[in-house]
DNA sequence: GCGACAG
DNA sequence: ATCTTGTCGC
């Protein structure tokens, strides 16, 4: 499939004036937390078979409340800075399933830390007009220093052009890597952290997110074995 | 021009 | 992103 990426530049630019980096719900009323994920069964190959899964829990218990599965043909191919075209229409699927009223959504990738501010957890943000956070593993765009090795120890990311502060370099666990957070959209870069931290549970991932992964693995042992 | 580049 | 065994270190 060919792609006219200038287009979809533009595209990512007119979504980035209506980003919203203020918080849209009391900190202290957040009570269900989603993590979204996706996994495709060859990413080698396009077109293919994507699936997104959505795992809502509660914050106050870490018990799953509920759980949806989505699957959609995919041809696009992963591009950096353009991840958002290829995993949305899965995970826009999953989304439409979903029955419970949540609170925020953390998305397995970068929200505002992204050249043009749309990575793909503010991209979902938008488009859907809820409360988003980027959780990356691994960093895609900003300066930063590497957090010392101890628990909860971060540091913020700048934006290389104008020096914006954009999102944290979280170290979530003694010697594992940081972890990339930023806005989504509709809530604010410090609450974005704050968030992020409130949803650990021993893991060096955010539960939500950690759970989505874990339940798009066992449906995809499934899937192969029978 | 070169390197870097979420999943 | 997927697949997989072993190995090292807190």
């Amino acid at each position: 499939m060919e792609i006219d990426l200038e287009s979809l530049k533009k595209q990512q630019i007119e979504l980035s004036k209506k980003l919203i980096l203020k918080d849209r719900i009391n900190i202290d009323e957040i009570r269900y937390i989603a993590g979204i994920d996706t996994t495709f069964l060859n990413p080698y190959q396009n077109p293919t078979l994507a699936i997104s899964s959505i795992v809502v829990i509660d914050i106050k218990s870490f018990e799953i409340v509920e759980k949806v599965l989505a699957e959609k043909e995919i041809d696009f191919p992963y591009v950096p800075t353009f991840l958002a075209f290829r995993e949305l229409p899965v995970i826009l699927e999953a989304y439409k399933k979903l029955e419970i009223k949540v609170d925020v959504f953390i998305l397995d990738g970068q929200g505002i830390l992204h050249p043009r501010r749309m990575g793909i957890a503010s991209h979902f943000g938008v488009i859907t007009d809820t409360v988003s956070i980027g959780c990356g593993k691994t960093p895609l765009y900003g300066k930063y220093q590497d957090p010392p090795n101890q628990d909860l120890a971060y540091n913020f990311i700048y934006d290389p052009k104008t020096n914006e502060k954009i999102g944290y370099a979280l170290r979530t666990k003694k010697n594992t890597k940081p972890i990339f957070i930023s806005p989504g959209n509709n809530i604010s870069i410090e609450n974005s952290l704050y968030v992020i931290i409130k949803s650990l549970n021993g893991y060096k991932l955010p539960e939500p997110v950690r759970l989505a992964h874990n339940f798009l693995s066992d449906y995809r042992k499934k899937l192969i074995g029978g």
